[in-house]
DNA sequence: TGCTGAGATGTGAGCGGTCACAATTGTGAT
DNA sequence: ATCACAATTGTGACCGCTCACATCTCAGCA
């Protein structure tokens, strides 16, 4: 005897296609603008959609069509700036071309964090994936799984085949040692990034061409973590022998430690030491003093390298892509080294 | 004349049940791993899954369960680092319990971006969504929805009944006014956050409340947005009058910006003027001087609050969310006022 | 040995869309 | 008025999974 409770489910197309009257069929086809379909009718079914609140189920569209309409991103330090812009881009380009976009964090560096983020995504279904994590590591990985799932890489050394999309992180470096070079420095030190990082031994390899190009004697580049803690300790060691005129540092945050430990000496930058970054994040410019640096356009990057992943598969062969090219910015972190 | 080209398609269960010769109920069971399956059974289909290479289908379980398994984020500002460490943690989060994070980007302040943002979210049928976003506009527009569907809002005043989890601004901001108070200092202007912005008020209402409670005159803050370069115009003006010994922004970029124009001015830090900043940001320690300032924990924050989404979506009642309470750091711009 | 009931497994239907195809209507030319 | 053909609309089946319900198996006990 329990009174029947109309059980609350959100509207379906049948729903609309009664309250409309026309077929589901029909129904379908105003959601899919179909070509033919009568003004009149249209109209009568967009009214009903309105009076239902009708909202289309994404997963029953997906399971008939047999795609998930999702792509996936892999990454790490998403809490960068450099990477979370270029995540943002990414998300609003996604969602712009119907897409979900799926993060997936990798922690550390274990190659079971890799491989289970990459799992992650993969059981979700994803039509394409992302590598914003571009250490070695992932590729190896990527790889060996021989995944039948386009993928594309926002940084790279440029020799992936073309399914790479880059800032040419080499020329962006020479950009910044030439600088330094052409100011009159001839004892530069290199700080770079971790060394299984694709970028972080582009940059490298491009400071060292630069140097060799102009015949400047280098010493080995340090190899850091990114971080802004590294560089101050880096800046520590470093000053206790303080045979440089100029560091180039392979991201600002370093840069910033760096310029921090210089500070604690009582050195002047640029007056006694040049520091050159990479990234311009927005607080660089007011770095104390305003750091000179190298720009990547980060949204720009993350948004080109989705339309290539969107084309490739949409199965439109591969949009060749353009590489970005990275511009120095000088503020007055460096000088002339003073003799 | 053709001939039959085995249509590649992903094993279902269905294929995975021919394999282990068993019925797709069961494989069903395996699954969601039900009790009642005998274990050679159970190990049977995981090997045919394994030799298959099975994945589940997400679409087809969300359609059949009615459910999306899905959470939105609406997000303002994702690519700066407090926004970006909670959306990790999100992420992650999300990813622990099954669900898949939508992150839905609103640009700029108008109306009808949130509006777009949220219907996409919508759209997606989410089940639960985090606001990042914490102007006074979202509750807004979120309110005059009356949306069905749960949500919470990471910062806040508090105000919001039980959806609220928050980190107390207000007590933060006390605890840095305290901290300038206390060292001498009595001319102490605020630099606060855009208006419109929850957080920004709250750390408003703490720095007055504070002054109020010891008794010193406060002249009206100076309201910001959020950025460094603002941060350097407000330091540039406030230099003609100089009629201050300490300044407390309400985040780390901004207070970075002053610093700058400080520089620039030739005055001392903490020497001539003391600056406090919120947020902590991972560069803070290594401004110049190194910035003393109030922490947040925002991955925890994330974490906590998908906590309570999740709770509440699971209809497990409100867990009542705690309030976190942030961290004065001091460091080294900040000092007694030189008389 | 037969009965009972829990444990283990199988069958049919349906979730909300889309596809392929069929059926109906309308239109201009004859 | 008639016919061919396009425009418009409708019907059945299916996507891969879960639910509800039925069936089967077998250990434990009378």
């Amino acid at each position: 005897m329990s009174i029947e409770v109309p059980k609350a489910r959100a509207p379906s197309i049948r729903d609309v296609a009664r309250v409309a009257e026309v077929s589901y069929q029909t129904v379908s086809r105003v959601l899919n603008d179909h070509p033919s379909i009568r003004d009149s009718t249209r109209a009568r079914v967009v009214q009903a959609m309105k009076d239902l609140n009708y909202r289309p189920n994404r997963a029953a569209r997906d399971l008939s069509r047999g795609r998930s309409r999702t792509i996936g991103v892999l990454s790490a330090s998403s809490a960068e700036y450099g990477p979370a812009s270029s995540i943002a881009a990414i998300q609003d380009a996604g969602r712009d071309a119907g897409y979900l976009v799926n993060i997936a964090n990798i922690a550390g560096e274990k190659p079971e964090s890799i491989q289970g983020a990459l799992d992650h995504l993969l059981n979700q279904g994803v039509e394409g994936i992302v590598v914003i994590a571009p250490q070695e590591r992932v590729f190896a990985v990527l790889q060996r799984l021989s995944i039948d799932v386009p993928f594309v890489t926002l940084q790279s050394d440029g020799n992936r085949g073309n399914r790479t999309l880059f800032v040419d992180q080499i020329a962006g470096a020479r950009l910044a040692t030439r600088h330094l070079i052409q100011l009159g420095h001839r004892r530069i030190f290199h700080l770079a990034g971790p060394q299984n990082w694709i970028e972080a031994e582009a940059r490298m390899h491009g400071f060292l061409a630069e140097m060799g190009a102009r015949d400047v004697p280098t010493t080995a580049p340090i190899l850091g973590d990114w971080t802004a803690n590294f560089g101050y300790q880096v800046g520590r060691e470093l000053l206790r022998v303080r045979d440089f005129t100029a560091i180039f540092s392979s991201n600002d945050q370093m840069a910033l430690g760096l310029m921090h430990a210089l500070h604690d000496e009582g050195l002047s930058i640029p007056g006694d030491v040049s520091i050159v970054g990479f990234d311009d994040i927005p607080e660089a410019a007011h770095f104390w003093p305003p750091l000179t640096t190298v720009r990547q356009d980060f949204a720009e990057l993350g948004r080109r390298c989705i339309a290539v992943l969107l084309s490739e598969i949409a199965g439109e062969g591969a949009v060749h892509p353009d590489t970005l090219v990275p511009e120095l910015i000088v503020r007055s972190s460096t000088a002339a080294p003073s003799f």
